[in-house]
This record gives structure tokens, C-alpha cells and sequence, in this order.
DNA sequence: TATTATATTTTATACTAGATATAAAAGAGT
DNA sequence: ACTCTTTTATATCTAGTATAAAATATAATA
């Protein structure tokens, strides 16, 4: 009993949950690219009124999941490897600058966190129940990471970046594993020696690294496709 | 005849004047740090109903110009000094980036108009009505210069970035003129070789510089305040 | 009397639903 | 084939309702 931390604040709102839910069907691959989301319709299948989807759209705009134009409504505008590289190279230049900013600010009880969550990490096995906690366990020690960064915009350009990131199945993952728990350890270890600069460079490595398996992956499985 | 560029398209919606008037309002410091901005009080000065308002507040909100709690309301956040630091930092990181991934796409057409702007901004005088057409024509060069960049993400921050900016006296402007001008003829001159590393570079440098010229007006100012 | 707890009123947001305006599509006429 | 009109679909806006938080008043206890 010592994480206080709101898994997303309780946005107990409909349109938040509205948002969430529509930004999983987008990123699952539910719509053809360029299919147009109709507002009374999905109002209809979510059981709510037009307001919280146009709400939520124009939030998703923002997150580059959609296009809104002006009396035309709203595009779906789905992921392609293209996108993957850049979400990762912002990744890696953005959080390199934050944690930067963040490590001076991140105290022991960070600290013992980001460890907690290590172990926690390699202790998992390969199967794919224990791959969405992975996930969910490596999404925590990179928001912890950056935390303390006292820069609210590039928190939030970061915070958008996560959103973008389509879920992978767990085969993708399980390639990169042992890298990235190196990674990790070395990223444990200059936060607790308070070493910026090299925090910095290790994450953007472990970022631009992660991105070129994906590439990887995606490119396998682009072939196999065609075939 | 030949500048098709829509102003910023043709948003002529309702919500997209209350969110560029609201805005304006905030980073001209009408509000005070931490004020509410209630829904009905701005329908009611801008004659509007409470949802363009409520649709332009959550834009506002990924810009960091307010703050939204769930059924409290809108928090005006302002501008501090640390803001400029911050927007100018990430500005650098950003466009540094966009400019290198643009330039391949950037034709003569492009950088004919690149020229041309330069030409603009030497020849204007250093009073108030010339340096607002300053500003204007300096914000124009630099769109031009991330155009071409095929990453819809990065180009969708550094307009936030842009937008966020609080707008300057023009005391503070002319005094980095001269230094301003010989940067923007350099980048007009790697933007022609094509050399995408060296046209980063200045990129970086002349955001960079800007940010050091502000905060040492703004930390001068700031000290006449209080006396 | 002061102070805490509880109930009531007030205020503002979140939501629903219906009216209006606009842009694309279809159809009629030249 | 082209222009103009009509239709239709759908986004945008207004207005009204419901709900939650905050403020105030009332009661109870030390």
C-alpha cells in the first residue's frame, strides 16, 4: 500500500471514457484508412449523445489519430511504419530531454520504485498474459522516469506519443526482451548515481532501439501479408 | 498572385474564432494566475453559446494554456519566464528536427518565397506597426522552412509551441534584429546548397539565441517591477 | 462559546436533445 | 458535357436538464 498514483486521474467523465474507448478501436486497426467517423453514429453505438464524441475527436485530432475538417467531420487517419519511426524518434528525443530535466527532482522513493519495477520486469515470463504486464510495468518506470521533469509541454507532447503507440503482440516483444532489461538496468543504475547526461544517452538508445526491431517486425510482417 | 496558403485553412467555425480569441486574451495576461474561466460568463461576453466555449477550453488545455478539472472547470495557467525557457528549448529540439527532415521536400518555388520573406524582414523599420508585419513575416519563414517535413506529429507541437508564444514589445524585438537577420540569411543559404545538417544547426542556434535575448529582458523587467 | 458534523442551498459543469446551417451528392435543364 | 437547382446527410450551435462540487446554514457536542 504505497502507490497513490491515479491511474489517469479519475476522469470518471464520459467523455473520457468516450476518448479512451474510440482511441482503441483506432488503434486496434477497426477503421479502413481514410473512413470517416460519423458523430451520430458512433453516438448511437455507444449508447450517448453527440457531444462527448466531438469532444473526444477533437482530442484525438490532437493526438494525430484523426483529422477534423471543418463541416466535413472527422478522418481516420491509422498508423503506417512511417508513423512508428517518428513516434519512436520524438520518443527518444523528447524523453532524453526529460529525464534529464526530471533526475535532479526523482528522490530515493522514486528511485526504489523504478528498481521495484526492474525486478518485476525480468521476473516475467514469455507468454502473453504475462507481455501486458510487461507493458504496463514498462510504461510506469518510463512515466516515473520522466516524472520530475518540471516542463509541462514536453510532458504532454510525451504523454501523447504513449497514446499514438499501437499495441504489439507479445512475439514482437519477446525479441527485444533481453536488451531492453539490460537497458533498463543501466538506466536504474545512473539514476541512482545521478548521472544525467548518461541517463539521457541510454534512454534515447533503448528508444531508437526498440524502434528499429519494430521496423523489423513490421516489415516481416508486411511481406508475409503480400505473400 | 501566387500565395495559395490558407491562413490557418478556412476555420471559420464558431469554435475555432472563440479559441483564437480566448487565447489572444490569455497570453495578453487579462487573467490572472489561477483565475476560473466559467463557461457562461464567456458565452456571454462573446455572445456565444457555452459549447464553442467548452470545445475551445479543451484545446486550450493541450496547448497548457488552462488547466481542466473534471466538473470544476477551467484553470488559467499564464506565461512565466521557465514557460519561455521551455518553449524556446523545444522549439530548438523540434524544429532542429523538422527543418533536416523537410529540406528534401522543400522546391525552388519554396525557397524563392524563403528569400523573399528575408528580403521583407531586412528592409522593415524598427517601429511598432513594422514589427508586428515582423512577426508575422518571421512566423511565414519559418512554416515554410518545416513544410516539406512528412512527420504530421512534430510539425502538430511546434505549432502548439507557436501558438503558446506570448507576443513581445517591440523594444524587445529590435534588439535582436541585426543578429536575427544575419541568422535568417544563412539559413536561406544552406536551405540553397541543400546542406541539411548545417541549415539544423543555425536552426537550433537562432531559437536558442532568441531565448537568451527574452529571458534577459524579461529578468530586466521583471526588476524594474519591483522597484 | 467554539467547533465539528450534517443538511440545505447555490453554482457551474457535464450531458441530452432538438434546431439550424452548410457542404457534398443527385437530379434537372441548357 | 456543363451549369444550376434540389435534396440529403451531417456537423455545428442553442437551449434546457441533471448532477456534482462548493458554500452556507443549521444542529449537536465538547
Amino acid at each position: 500500500m504505497e502507490n497513490f498514483r491515479l491511474s489517469d486521474q479519475d476522469r470518471a467523465t464520459l467523455q473520457f471514457k468516450v476518448t479512451t474507448k474510440l482511441r482503441e478501436l483506432i488503434l486496434k486497426g477497426e477503421f479502413k484508412m481514410g473512413e470517416r467517423l460519423t458523430q451520430e453514429e458512433w453516438a448511437k453505438n455507444l449508447g450517448v449523445s453527440r457531444m462527448p464524441i466531438r469532444e473526444a475527436l477533437r482530442q484525438l485530432e490532437v493526438e494525430g489519430l484523426v483529422r477534423i475538417e471543418p463541416r466535413r467531420g472527422a478522418i481516420v487517419t491509422p498508423i503506417s511504419a512511417e508513423d512508428v519511426e517518428e513516434i519512436y524518434q520524438l520518443r527518444a528525443l523528447l524523453e532524453g530531454q526529460a529525464v534529464l530535466k526530471s533526475l535532479p527532482f526523482l528522490d530515493d522513493e522514486d528511485i526504489n520504485e523504478l528498481e521495484r519495477l526492474y525486478e518485476k520486469m525480468i521476473a516475467l515470463k514469455e507468454d502473453e498474459k504475462d507481455m501486458e504486464e510487461y507493458m504496463e510495468l514498462n510504461a510506469q518506470f518510463h512515466h516515473i522516469l520522466r516524472e520530475g521533469c518540471p516542463w509541462r509541454r514536453i510532458k504532454g507532447f510525451i504523454d501523447t506519443l504513449w497514446k499514438g503507440i499501437p499495441s504489439y503482440t507479445p512475439s514482437v516483444l519477446s525479441h527485444h526482451l533481453k536488451e531492453a532489461h539490460e537497458e533498463h538496468r543501466l538506466m536504474v543504475e545512473y539514476a541512482k548515481q545521478k548521472n544525467g547526461e548518461k541517463l539521457k544517452e541510454v534512454t534515447e538508445n533503448h528508444i531508437l532501439r526498440t524502434r528499429d526491431n519494430l521496423l523489423k517486425m513490421i516489415e516481416k510482417s508486411e511481406k508475409i501479408d503480400v505473400e
